[in-house]
DNA sequence: CGGATGATTCGGTGCTCACCGAAATGTTAT
DNA sequence: ATAACATTTCGGTGAGCACCGAATCATCCG
């Protein structure tokens, strides 16, 4: 008797998500420094990363592209110039994430200029849209101890937290996008500990530009506290020196 | 006049999270396979994932020692034999998530055995914890929908949502760890929608799995949902037959 | 219209690494 | 003890790919 091969036409391929290809995207370290840079939620020219990840304009090519073609970032075309940034939140946080997990690699400091800028980072910098380093982690912190988040019953901004930030003149934040959670926690790499993420951390951190409490530096993701913004910092959650002056940081935890 | 060179002993190293490292470990086939296998939240032995992954045993003993060493798996030695699982819930999260931003590829199916393998996979499936799948996607549709979560301000559970879980026997679901959320969720890599996750999320499927609503194929991450089990989530939740009945699911969407 | 600039294409090179098989190690069963 | 079994070690092979430089293309400027 016939019976029907399996094999035919009908259904004989399904779809999986290929989690290898779009690590592989990752697992150059060219690559990872290109989209640790990006973390800074700007846009940056072909030119500009290639001199960044110190290597040829011609390999910064090839990567631009496979990274464009993975859906990891977004590109834009200007005359003669390429500008990418990264696709979107998802995938900033994703990689921020990612980061936490990673293990630590011993890198090398070969100028005082150079250490001061890592001490910056690690004081406060940004993750696309957020606060992160120890400024970021002592705002989570100081918001949690306040009662203006809530860790014990999931992750929740409090009544008393929707209040503060309609004091401080953001009107609710809207849940614009349904997908993003308003409040959201994103494993920070120089401390390993959760700061404020999400919308909520977004227009915290669109909030503190517009006030001047912090101005970003042009390039890199590091963030500088003004006097504006230590006053209010400390007026409005209590923050200690130590999460105010990068010269207090301290270097990051051994890996 | 003699000047001190910086790169002198004191502070010439620094740490930076090595993203490249970690993802180099995802960045291989066999590797994600394995960790895509272990995503059911199992132990299992070298010898198992060897098959699972279609390669030689010494193949996957390189693979795991790398996967233990880069902290993605923890193992486990009994005897001759290595037990291997993933290290923990972030993991976990931190894969499915990756998995969710992964692209699509297209795999032949060689039997009718697998197809309707694929089919179950779609319909029910544990994510480390939890419930995912179309099922998955469907209670956390249905639990919005009945107010026992709420997207809109946040993702939080509800006072009603609350309420409903103690209904159901399950005691405050307590937050035994404070670095996991409660409610939080889980981009599905078969719909690319949400599912319930988190601390709400692992005890609503613990608890599934002792009513017997769900039964757990050994060796996949494949859920059956019982008879009582269809009387239990449309009396509790009034799922529809579509995610109650694995030959009512339909294949997944276009990558 | 040249000349400078940003980006791309292409060929070639060297290194890394996934894979296997055969032999070895250590553990459980007979 | 001996046999069966799970895993590991090691050497060797082949493929993939990150990189560069030189040439090319496209755009902007004087």
């Amino acid at each position: 008797m016939y019976m029907k091969r399996w094999d035919a036409d009908q259904e004989s391929v399904a779809e999986t998500p290929d989690l290898a290809a779009l690590a592989a995207l990752l697992a150059d370290r060219t690559r990872a420094a290109i989209c640790m840079a990006l973390l800074d939620g700007g846009t940056w020219t072909a030119g500009e990363l290639a001199e960044y990840a110190a290597v040829a304009p011609s390999t910064t090519t090839e990567h631009l592209n496979l990274l464009v073609a993975g859906g990891l970032l977004a590109e834009e075309r200007q005359g003669r110039r390429r500008y990418v940034r990264l696709a979107g939140p998802e995938t900033a946080e994703t990689l921020e994430n990612l980061a936490g997990l990673a293990p630590y690699r011993r890198v090398p400091v070969r100028s005082l200029a150079e250490a001061n800028h890592r001490r910056a980072l690690h004081h406060a910098r940004t993750c696309y849209d957020h606060i992160a380093g120890a400024l970021g982690v002592a705002i989570a912190d100081a918001m949690t101890e306040r009662g203006l988040l809530a860790r014990d019953y999931g992750l929740v901004l409090t009544a008393a937290g929707a209040d503060w930030l309609t004091a401080l003149g953001l009107p609710d934040t809207a849940p614009a996008d349904a997908h993003r959670a308003h409040v959201r926690t994103c494993l920070d790499w120089t401390v390993r500990r959760q700061h404020l993420s999400g919308a909520v951390g977004a227009a915290l951190y669109r909030h503190a530009l517009e006030r001047a409490w912090l101005v970003k530096a042009v390039a890199t993701r590091i963030l500088t506290v003004t006097a504006a913004g230590r006053a209010a910092f400390r007026a409005q959650l209590g923050l200690p020196d130590e999460a105010l002056f990068p010269s207090l940081t301290l270097p990051p935890p051994r890996g």
